[in-house]
DNA sequence: TAGAGATAATTAGCCAGCTAAGCAAGTCAG
DNA sequence: CTGACTTGCTTAGCTGGCTAATTATCTCTA
């Protein structure tokens, strides 16, 4: 019996599809002297501020040693500021600083725009809602 | 106007697939005493018998530097050999060895087809195959 | 044929990601 | 109130990923 070659697979598909996205990516966020991965964080807090780093590791499914150190980076580059927090000792709450606002929005309208035009074009209106609802059942599946 | 949130875009929605494909991949790869994308530079080694390192820098769609240290690395714990091209000096041609080619067996028999399985668990046949031309589709506006 | 340029690989140095191990603060039962 | 346990974070040390700069070889032209 024939196995379906790795090459023809959905997982594969996504797993190319992520690599070029990324390479996209990098290229947008340099300008505004991001690395990968620093842009979701950003985002995380921007949507809660005051957020700790516990809340953080959870929220983005990334390891607390990664993200104690990216809050550490951000901080040096003037992204962010940590703070202790008052009630739980144990806690870091972190806060963005205005340069760190920016980034956020340069990072929506620039980034992941663009990203998304890429992405989806010669798409009609239905195959996007479509794919969207595809790709949100995978998403479920995995998690 | 209303923009459409970041989080409800198909760019997002493959993010959050990717990292967890990533993460189910570790758990799979690390009983293969591998790293993730290991996996990949293997399976195209083993497309490929002395397969040369810049090649291999194409095919990935990965740095130059990358391939050379992932290769070292794999070398050292025994998965493939690299030998100096005779043809031309500069390039170097890398082979899998036993243990190699028992791993990449082993990575397209349990991790391949494990992820596809729960990646589109519960899609009908049609399904599938609409997912895989849709992302194709993506690949290619991305590439 | 000799020198300029292109190409293949490497080294140095950075960041994101991980596990394992450790520390400090909070919590809770006896 | 004290000792055991849990929780939040950090340190150490590894790998995958990158850019910039270097080295060695090849190629091609003047």
């Amino acid at each position: 019996m024939n196995k379906t070659p790795v090459m023809d697979t959905v997982s594969y598909l996504l797993s190319r599809i992520a690599k070029a996205h990324r390479n996209k990516a990098n290229a947008l966020l340099a300008s505004l002297d991001l690395h990968a991965g620093q842009e979701l964080l950003l985002q995380q807090i921007c949507k809660q501020e005051g957020v700790t780093l516990n809340e953080l590791t959870c929220d983005m499914c990334v390891s607390a040693v990664t993200v104690t150190r990216m809050v550490e980076r951000l901080e040096k580059n003037g992204f962010l500021k940590k703070e202790r927090c008052m009630a739980d000792q144990r806690s870091v709450r972190v806060y963005l600083t205005e340069k760190g606002k920016q980034a956020v929005e340069s990072i929506t309208e620039k980034m992941w725009e663009e990203l998304e035009k890429e992405t989806v074009a010669n798409f009609s209106i239905e195959e996007r809602i479509l794919l969207k609802r595809l790709l949100m059942q995978v998403l479920r599946n995995l998690t």
